[in-house]
DNA sequence: TGTAATTACTTTACATATCAACTATCGTCA
DNA sequence: TGACGATAGTTGATATGTAAAGTAATTACA
């Protein structure tokens, strides 16, 4: 049997103890590199990959946000947070607002400038994500989501 | 059709605009959940996902290595490699020498103290495995790998 | 042979991620 | 009402990752 892609990247010398870590290891290096290039892209507009995520899910709200919902929807934990949007707010992506009624929430906008960026972004971002994933058919893109939505239950519980 | 496991999760308003968009989302959320567990578990024997990694290299090799090497085979910047090392050098993990012939070159390598830890790590890292995707019969773990690894046929060129 | 290009690595600067600990505010309930 | 606990966010320390620039050693070649 030819060696596997992988395994020649790694240049392992010995094949992979199981199919369970190859594929864990194509999970972990695939996302990998394509967050690269996506963050490559993103450098272009002078964004983070963290910023641009933060810019998007506003924008998808519609309407302001709490920092903490922010952090959840990222999956990022909230000290983070603070800086980030501190860098964002400094470059006048978005803006802060105590709320009047719980003065311990923030609610964090997405300024004109802010959403002009993200929209500006769409169509690149579209180009990017056809080009890497592009020559998979739909049977197959389906068969990806249905195959990491089914590795992912193993999560569920405890955590 | 019901909403997909991922829209629920991201707490999405709206479908996603295209199965090629959900995979994309799901790689690198699968992959973001999936490091997440196991850098728990480094934590615990006060490692860091690349400082266990840099070690598990360096196994793999049997002999010292540059950090050149070591770099390319994480997919990492070469800058972080000086800082990383520093910390595993600290820590006795790991030991540099600059090489005879060529100078310029630094070969590291594992010490006893390294080796044992790394090793210390291959069980539970095998139950961690295990656990995240062992619900997966062994067909499905094969058809995902090599979903990924067509995925990351379009990588191939250009950079 | 001596100069220019390359290579291996380091340094610096900055953005991000984690954890632990802290502040301010809010709710609750005795 | 007043103290306790929970919640929202911030701060500080440490590790990692990226880019850009710098240093030292080697190689290529005119």
């Amino acid at each position: 049997m030819a060696k596997s892609r992988l395994q020649d990247e790694l240049k392992k010398r010995n094949p992979f103890e199981s199919p369970l870590h190859e594929a864990l290891l194509n999970i972990l290096r695939t996302a990998d590199q394509f967050e690269n290039r996506a963050g490559r892209l993103f450098r272009e507009y002078d964004l983070t990959p963290s910023q641009y995520n933060v810019l998007r899910i506003l924008r998808g709200e519609g309407q302001p946000l709490p920092c903490l919902e922010i952090a959840n929807r990222m999956l990022q934990v909230v000290p983070a947070m603070t800086g980030l949007l501190d860098r964002l707010e400094k470059m006048e992506l978005v803006s802060r607002e105590r709320c009047t009624q719980d003065r311990r929430v923030v609610y964090v906008d997405l300024t004109p400038k802010g959403k002009e960026l993200v929209n500006q972004l769409d169509q690149p971002l579209a180009a990017l994500n056809q080009k890497l994933l592009g020559h998979l058919s739909a049977t197959e893109l389906k068969e990806l989501s249905r195959l990491l939505e089914k590795a992912r239950t193993s999560l569920d519980h405890d955590t």
